[in-house]
Parts: C-alpha cells; sequence; structure tokens
DNA sequence: ACCTGAACACCGTTCAAGT
DNA sequence: ACCTGAACACCGTTCAAGT
C-alpha cells in the first residue's frame, strides 16, 4: 500500500485541480490530517513525521517546512482534540435541560470522548508532547473546554444546584475527576473488577456530586 | 545513589571481581535500575533499550535474554514505580490518626508521588506501555494501591466517617479525582490559573469529600 | 517559496556466532 | 546459558540542491 502517486505536477497555472494532489498552500492541513487518521487508525505510537509526510505524498522532509519539529505537529494534532471535544461537550449541554443535567452531560460526554478516541485523547494527554506551554494556541483550546465547566458549574450554582465556592475551585476537582476516570478507562487500568465501563462515568458524576462524606441526616 | 554495587557474588571461582563488570547473574535487576535511572534524569522519552544497555554495561542485544521487548522492560519500571508509589501511601497512612486523615493522608502521598516522580508517574500510566494485561505482576502490584484505597474508604465507613455504598464503587470516584489531579498537573495542564499546586491536592481531597451537590441546612 | 535526496545519528529487533 | 557483532528496517532532523 501507499501507492506514491505518480507526482504529475505541473507547478504555474493548474487549471482543473486533481483531488489527489493536495498540497499548495495546505500542506500543513494535510499533514494534520494525515496524523489525525494514523493515530485513529493506529494509535499514538504510529504517528510519525515520516509516516504522516507519506501519507500526504511528500518527502520526508518536506513537514519542517510547517512544523518546526515533530512535538509542533503532535501540538496541533492535540489543538484538534480539544476543539473536538469541546464542541462534542457543547452538543451534549445543548440537549440536557436545567443546569445540572447539563452538567453532568458535559462530565459524561468527556468520558465518552476519551473512550471513543482513545488514540487522540493519549496525544492530547500523554508524555510524547512534553512542553505545552511552548503552544499558545493548544493551551487556548484546553483552556476553552475547562471555562466551559467552570461556566456549568457556576450555572447549577446560580440555580441552587451546587454548593456554593469559587467555581473556578470546583471546577479543578469536577474536572480532575472526569479527566482521571477517562484516563484510567483509556490506560486499561479499569478491569474486569470494576463494573462495566458504560457505568463508571454515570457513577463517578453522581459520587462527585453527592461527596465521599457522610450525609448530614 | 544506587552506587551500583561492586556485585560481589562470584558464581565459581573468581577472585578480585572489577566493579564494572556486572552481570552474572541479575542483568536484569541491573536494566530495570539503568531504566530507573533514565527516566528520572532525563524523562521517559530517554528510556531506550539501548540505553538502559549501555548504562548497564552490555550489548545492546543482551537486554533480550532477559526481556522479550522494550515493553516487558516498560511493564518492569512500572510495577517497580507502583510498589514505591504503594509504599509511600503506606508510610503516609502510619503517621496518620483516625480513618479519616488516614484517607486523605493517602490520597494527598498519591499526588505527591505524582508531583516527585512524574516520569515514573508517566511510565506507569502512559501510553508507551500499550497492553498492562500482558503482565499479571504489573496489574497485581497497581491493584494493590486500590486495595488500600478501598481499605481506607471502609474504614471511614465503620467510623461514620464517610457515606455508605460499595466501598469498591467510591473507591472508583476517589481514585478517580487523585489520580486525575495528579495527571493533569503532571501533563502540565494546571498552569498559573490555578492556583499554587500544593494547595490543590488538599482541595481537591477536600472537595471529594464534601462533594459538589448543596449542602443540606 | 516550497520541496527533494542524501546523509547522520539514533532506535527496536533478529540472528548467527562466540565462550 | 548468556552475551556479542553485525545487520535490517525504521526514526527525527539537517542541509545542500533543485524548481
Amino acid at each position: 500500500m501507499s501507492a506514491r502517486q505518480p507526482s504529475s505536477r505541473r507547478p504555474a497555472r493548474r487549471p482543473a485541480g486533481r483531488r489527489d494532489r493536495y498540497h499548495h498552500g495546505d500542506l500543513r492541513r494535510a499533514l494534520v490530517d494525515a496524523a489525525l487518521r494514523l493515530v485513529r487508525r493506529e494509535g499514538p505510537r504510529a504517528l510519525t513525521l515520516r509516516a504522516a509526510a507519506r501519507l500526504a505524498g511528500v518527502s520526508q522532509a518536506a513537514p519542517y517546512r510547517h512544523f518546526a519539529d515533530k512535538q509542533a505537529l503532535l501540538a496541533a494534532v492535540a489543538e484538534e482534540g480539544f476543539r473536538a471535544m469541546t464542541g462534542a461537550m457543547r452538543r451534549a449541554m445543548s440537549e440536557a435541560g436545567e443546569p445540572l443535567s447539563k452538567f453532568r452531560a458535559l462530565g459524561l460526554s468527556y468520558v465518552e470522548f476519551a473512550r471513543g478516541h482513545p488514540a487522540h485523547f493519549q496525544v492530547m494527554f500523554g508524555p510524547e508532547l512534553a512542553d505545552r506551554t511552548a503552544y499558545p494556541s493548544l493551551a487556548e483550546a484546553a483552556a476553552e473546554a475547562f471555562n466551559l465547566l467552570v461556566a456549568a458549574i457556576a450555572d447549577c450554582q446560580k440555580a441552587g444546584l451546587a454548593r456554593e465556592g469559587n467555581p473556578e475551585e470546583l471546577g479543578v476537582t469536577a474536572w480532575s475527576a472526569v479527566h482521571g476516570l477517562s484516563a484510567l478507562i483509556v490506560n486499561g487500568q479499569l478491569g474486569a473488577r470494576h463494573a462495566p465501563l458504560d457505568e463508571l462515568g454515570e457513577r463517578v458524576t453522581r459520587g462527585l456530586f453527592l461527596g465521599l462524606g457522610p450525609r448530614p441526616a
């Protein structure tokens, strides 16, 4: 496979664009798409710069015109992941009614995203991407997801459906719980011992809400 | 530390052992130690089979006598990590008094372990290690840590300090919260926006305990 | 301005061969 | 039984050179 198409390119004027020639303005886009396909179909370890270049039909050196290094490509993939996850959370919330079910829908869709796109999730949060602070637009995409969560908590508070307190602080607790569950599932850390995975999201969000402390009768 | 002890074991006759010759009975041990040094000092990406072999002073092919492949070495490193973490949690608990402070000590020491050994934590939970179910002793070491947590919750329940319910189920919620916080910190996902990191452990364990729901007055 | 080809220094893994 | 040397098929990255 990877039949390396015949490369019939003529540079300047070019009327009817053949759709298998990709890279004019947008080799960058093509490389990100290739990387997404690799990661989805073969996992994070298959995401190499050379493989992405092959998939996009260019030489191994070509990506360096568009990405400083492999880290930069990983950052772009991670950023797409955060945008997709934020979108999924928004959609889930829009189908829910009052603030509390919106909040739960958000948490559940976080976990669902991780289960549905485990390799992508691993790129978003895994250690291959060493220094996230170096990629501002990635940080911004991640912050947007967190903002959504904080706003959902604040809405619950306004409706008297959540404990009072700084919503950013409560947000860190909520984020930790859904993220931890997602990460444990994606790593395969939650085995047969721990119930059907579908129920864990429901349970953890409920447990988070009730708290572990004794119910004051 | 771990000064590569002179290995004063003589298989048969062998008078003055040169201390840079290591490998008689325990190249396996030497390779795990080398891997731990690499991961601690240079991060998970530096953990290569060849580098571990170099550090142990053997050829690049030698590790294959003791590990089926790189995954197997990673599994050994991860297993050591779980044992070290379990030890740290036990120590922290033994210094606490009643069940509830024991439980909080356990949670805090989980987060502290992650912050203190980020690269090791990443090997324990990261995606380089693809299939954890293939390594039973690793799974057992991980289960031991989880058992400790479940027992701590059950003790709280007996003392009336935690909500009733299946302690394994509450345990998944608690584990998710401390694990999620640890993972977010280690990934650098919790930036300047989110308070001093030292306080986050306290906050999340407290938030977990109180719950996010409204306090029934 | 954007891409290729060839090269360098690494990897993981295998395999014949040494002792 | 355990290790070495050499090899193969990969990587990330650089750099001169092409158009």
